[in-house]
Order: C-alpha cells, then structure tokens, then sequence
DNA sequence: CCGCAGGATACTG
DNA sequence: CAGTATCCTGCG
C-alpha cells in the first residue's frame, strides 16, 4: 500500500555496492539497533531523520517522509554508511588468501559495510547491549524513543539526546527494561550533561586516548569501548571481543587459553590496521552458521 | 523453577 | 593477575 506521506522510492545514486546478505548484516546484524524489517524494505531513524531502505537486484532505493529535508537526509545517509571508505580495498589487504575461515567469511558477506552511526546512539545502544541478544537491545532502544525521543513520523520516534535522557531518574530508566543497565545510562548521562564537549571530543582524539575516556564511563569496559570506536567512530583497527569471537578465535587458531587480551594482540597482528572489519566478518559468518563454531 | 544470554564491576585469593 | 558473584530481564 502506497503512503502518500512518504516520498517516492527513488534509487540512492550515491550508494554503495550490496547484496541481500551484505546489507541486512550491515544495517541489522548488531552494529546498529535502529532499524526494523518490513515486508521489502528497512526502516529505521538516526539523527531524528527517518529512512526506509530498499534493496532491489542491486539498486538502493531511499523513502523518506515527506515533510523532511531530501537532500539532508541522503547527506546524512552517506556519512552514516561510511560512503568514502573503500571497503573493497580494505579487503584486499586483510589475510584471507592464507586465512580459509576469514576467506569464507567474506564469500558469505562480499559487501559488508562498517557504520558510521551517530556518536550519542552507538553509546546508548552498545550501554544497552550487555547480556543481551540484539532483539532485546532493539527493545530498548525502541522504549526509550518511544517514550522520551521527539516524533519522527507518526507514532515513530527517534532516540532523545543524552540532555534529555539526564534529566531522567534511574527508575524512570529501569521502566523502558533497561534492568542495571539502567544505573549506567543515567551516570553516563549526568557525565555528558556536566561535561557537554566531552563526547564530540571523542572524534578528534587518537583511539587509544578516545578508548580511555570511554572506559571511564559506567558501564563501559573495553568490549563496549572498542563498539563505539569501531561502529561509530570508525576506528577500523579496534576489534571488539565478545564470547562470539572469542569462541571463534579459539577455535580457528587454536587459541585455547588466551585471555581477551592475548586473543586482541594476537588479532591485531594477524589481521592488521583494519582488524575490526575482519571481526566484523567472522561475526557475522559465526552468526549465522555458515562458520562452524 | 532454573539456566542462561553478544558484559561490567567489585571483590577475593 | 585469575576466578567468581552480582547486577535486571525475558525466554526456553
């Protein structure tokens, strides 16, 4: 059924290569927690801007409510996929002619892409995300737009700011199923409200200075830190370790026994600058089976 | 009812 | 340092 408050699918001339596997892991396979699957497309919202997305052959078509800015929302678009970064190169120089879990990993997802997304959503998202599987995060994240975030589109609300989520109490937290994260977020939140500069600060540091200010919030250990370089900040070298990679690092090296640290050095040195691209391949590949754990 | 999940933290030895 | 209990919630 056509929604005459939504513009035309018109195709994105801008965008990047995918296929079917490579674009529902890039934008919903847990870098990201903002977007839904319909019927033939995805919607989802960042930067208070709403989007639906869809693939067809190997054209991108763009939907957008009528009443927002076209022109922002595709600049938008670009800056949030990463347009400038050639990911195919990157490829290029990761290990997989020596490497055959890496190499199928890649068959599985050729066009895999690392997001560029917000710096205020990844943190609230990867907050969100301890113990909890990406549908659950995805609850989260929708209560608290639902609930506190402005109105996008009729009923469909974007995330709020952190200023808005500071002014929240921990129980009023705790309601939106945020359980302990819910202390965190509201600690985060007071840090980002006494401190207004320190989260844009982030872009302009070098990782590793970026890194340890990410872990001094609440809540923030080094597997989330290294989710919000990677996945916001587009730090490509950061490679976050979750029992998933941990599971597979283990088994494909035969690593048994490594802390997280050791698996980290040993992953940065067999896979390079570009380490988190290579993690983000052997996520996905885990997740859905088609590398065996 | 129990065990557990894509984690962080405080505490113990 | 390595191990362990605890923090919420929802699901099987």
């Amino acid at each position: 059924m056509a929604d005459s408050s939504f513009t035309e699918w018109k195709s994105w001339r801008e965008s990047p290569q995918f296929d079917p596997e490579s674009f529902l892991e890039s934008l919903d396979g847990g870098q990201s927690f903002s977007w839904n699957r319909k019927e033939s497309y995805l919607e989802g919202s960042f930067k208070g801007y709403l989007y639906r997305l869809k693939l067809e052959g190997d054209t991108l078509s763009v939907s957008i409510p009528q009443k927002l800015d076209y022109e922002n929302a595709l600049s938008n678009l670009g800056e949030y996929f990463a347009l400038e970064t050639d990911f195919q190169g990157i490829i290029d120089t990761l290990p997989w002619r020596s490497d055959q879990n890496l190499k199928r990993a890649i068959e599985a997802y050729p066009n895999l892409r690392i997001l560029k997304q917000p710096l205020n959503e990844a943190l609230f998202g990867f907050l969100c995300s301890s113990t909890k599987q990406i549908p659950q995060i995805k609850e989260m994240f929708r209560l608290t737009a639902q609930q506190y975030g402005p109105e996008v589109h009729m009923q469909v609300h974007a995330l709020p700011n952190w200023d808005v989520i500071a002014q929240l109490e921990e129980t009023d937290l705790r309601k939106l199923k945020l359980g302990y994260r819910a202390r965190y977020i509201h600690k985060t939140a007071q840090k980002i409200k006494a401190e207004p500069d320190w989260l844009n600060s982030l872009h302009t540091m070098d990782t590793n200075e970026a890194k340890k200010e990410l872990l001094s919030l609440p809540g923030v250990g080094s597997k989330i830190a290294d989710c919000v370089l990677l996945f916001s900040l587009g730090r490509l070298e950061s490679f976050p370790i979750d029992t998933w990679i941990a599971k597979i690092l283990k088994r494909a090296y035969g690593l048994e026994g490594f802390s997280n640290d050791q698996l980290q050095a040993f992953s940065r040195n067999h896979y390079g600058p570009y380490a988190g691209y290579a993690q983000q391949f052997l996520f996905s590949a885990a997740r859905s089976g088609v590398l065996k754990l």
